[in-house]
DNA sequence: GATGAATGAGCCTTCATTCAT
DNA sequence: GATGAATGAAGGCTCATTCAT
């Protein structure tokens, strides 16, 4: 029917054209985990994608664009999944940052193709001013939040500790414990390092956190 | 003296290409670090080394073994300067762990040159396997060595924790702080970062390290 | 017509890509003959083409390769020239003999530019097997062709001839005047070359072929 | 003892010099034959004579030069062999042109690896005027010794044949049998192509030639 | 809107050659 | 006399990008 093919083709190639961008973007992030940074071509990209190499220049208008669009979307995805994981009602502070660290080593983020891909561009950030550009917002919003979580806690149990060095160290270990996954898969413990984190968290907030109880760790725990 | 000259002699040949592969290592530190990894090209190692194109595969096989030995030749540096931090005569355990965190933060090793070289390795290492060989190996030296540390700390004081784990927190700990530095240097502070790590090991060892006292953070803090 | 422009248009695409590589192809047969295999460059090739330089690499994977085509290119053109040359109907045994022979001195297959891109490819052959493969393939044909024939004529005849080395013996004369031809293109008589050949059918067929008559040798015979 | 050494040293220097220059153009020939003419360099030529690689230049002032000695060494080679099997006393003209045949046959001038490396040089020769002049020279040597031999036979025998014509079919089904041995080893046979030359000479010249008896060539004939 | 032939820039590498030792 | 560090030129190849279709 004409009317249904009038309201239902341009919404389709609106569609579509989206569809194909995040496949782009989706095949970018693949072949940077893949191939590494430096290895990473359009032409590998847009096979990947399944679609002709110079489609990527029509989406993107360069290689430069793609990678920083990547780079965003990387971000965003991260910053929607660690504010829904606090943005659960009746949480306390100390639970919010519970559920922080919770987040940061959830499957969906934190799996070894991703980190590969934020420690690709981190790698390349020194020379790329755009890429810390967006690597420094996308930190601070979460620095922001957990040092709002923290202030919260140290007020709450009046603890003599810096509040912002306290959550600067809780951050740090978690892209430290990230960088264990990359580098030594088989040494990572998802729950561990939770427990790690939260190992941190009650000796600090001890009034706030429970230690957690030293568990035997299983020889070859997944990652 | 004569003999001296004849001893001199041979050495100078040997010592000079030694001299020019050195350059030729430092300049690509200083490329990796300007231009990321991805745009550091022998010609501009070359140009950086002031010496001639051709001579950088003449030194190195390949631009791929110029790259591994630039990693190999920052792993060793960076073992060779805590390893030294660790065998001054006369330091308990605590205070070796200590001396390690100073080291960590040593301008020597932790300046933004490096961090960005450092990251740049661990940002290609996933396609790489020989970037993640030494990675790991000389993580391995620095882990080990500190989970002796921490396992004798918590023997001496009869602590409840998993030395380990205790370890691997610092150790990645540090890890995110250098990153830190790396990607907000305005907001990286030489002496804040080790304050962090000293209360992380005061929280967990209270009778083996004294909390650092609560300073107040000058703006602008140089890195 | 719109049907012929339908039909014309996607011709034209395929058609045009065809031409350009005959013509790199054809551009690589001349730069052999002038400049030699060893210095014959993708450079030059695409000098001579008037194409871009990396356009050879879009037509064909690798040097390599291109070399390899303008060999199957020469072998097939001189399979359909010998070919064509004795399905004439109504040609006895003996006559297609005559006919190979003359394809053989024919100005299309044999000038001195084509005799020289035979000689480089040869010349490479011993190092490279995938030529070698493709010469033999190429020399085998014409062999057993030219074998059927003797084999016919000594049949017909009762000669007390071995067929096989009396064609090994036509064909290795034919290949020596194609070298006279390439190193003493001076001494080289097209009709005198011919002539020999008919000299050698005559001497082991005197009841087939006809003993050339002695003809005073212009001087300086034009190849 | 200093006389010794005053009265050997200066020859020995001389005579060393003389012998590395052969281990080099020897090692050219090996070179060539192995890996061809295009990728013969330098630095594979001293390898393969176990010298440095400067020392070629300082033999040879450059690498063209090396490879037009070879070249001469070579035709040297070829023109002291037949020419010594036809200086042999009491050898009538008929007797010579068989000891030519036998000496083009003969393994120490006809192996795979010369023919190759004399194919390789031909295969050069149009775009390089100095080989096709060193090659052109030892041809035309050749070709008037053999012209005289079959000249000295026509007038014998009062054959009516161009003793000119003859001479060069003959070598022109030399020159093609060589390409026998290089590109299809497996078919040639040493004795068997001595008896298509034979043969050749028979059907020319019966009254000087015998014709060669019918041989059941045996299977697989050793080069 | 999407394809694919074509381009130009640039990179890694190799090679013949030189020069100081 | 011979070595080996060093050079400059050039070659093959890849890549991001453009343009006609």
């Amino acid at each position: 029917m004409p009317q249904r093919a009038a309201t239902a083709q341009p919404l389709k190639r609106a569609e579509k054209k989206e569809v194909t961008r995040q496949q782009l973007i989706a095949a970018t992030v693949d072949s940077i985990a893949a191939s590494g940074f430096a290895e990473t071509t359009l032409h590998k990209v847009s096979a990947r994608a399944n679609v002709s190499r110079s489609l990527v220049n029509f989406h993107f208008d360069s290689k430069e664009q793609l990678l920083v669009e990547t780079l965003r979307h990387l971000t965003d995805e991260y910053r929607t999944f660690w504010m829904k994981a606090i943005t659960r009602p009746g949480l306390s502070a100390a639970g919010k940052l519970n559920a922080l660290v919770d987040a940061d080593f959830h499957p969906q983020v934190c799996n070894r193709k991703k980190i590969a891909v934020w420690y690709a561009f981190w790698g390349e950030s020194k020379s790329r001013p755009t890429y810390m550009e967006v690597c420094e917002r996308a930190d601070r919003e979460f620095a922001s939040a957990m040092e709002r979580l923290t202030a919260e806690v140290v007020a709450e149990g009046g603890y003599a500790v810096d509040a912002v060095a306290a959550a600067k160290g809780l951050r740090c270990m978690i892209d430290g414990l990230w960088l264990e996954l990359l580098l030594s898969p088989a040494s990572f413990e998802r729950e561990g390092s939770k427990r790690i984190c939260r190992t941190y968290l009650a000796a600090l907030f001890p009034r706030h956190f429970e230690m957690p109880g030293q568990v035997e760790m299983p020889a070859g725990g997944a990652p």
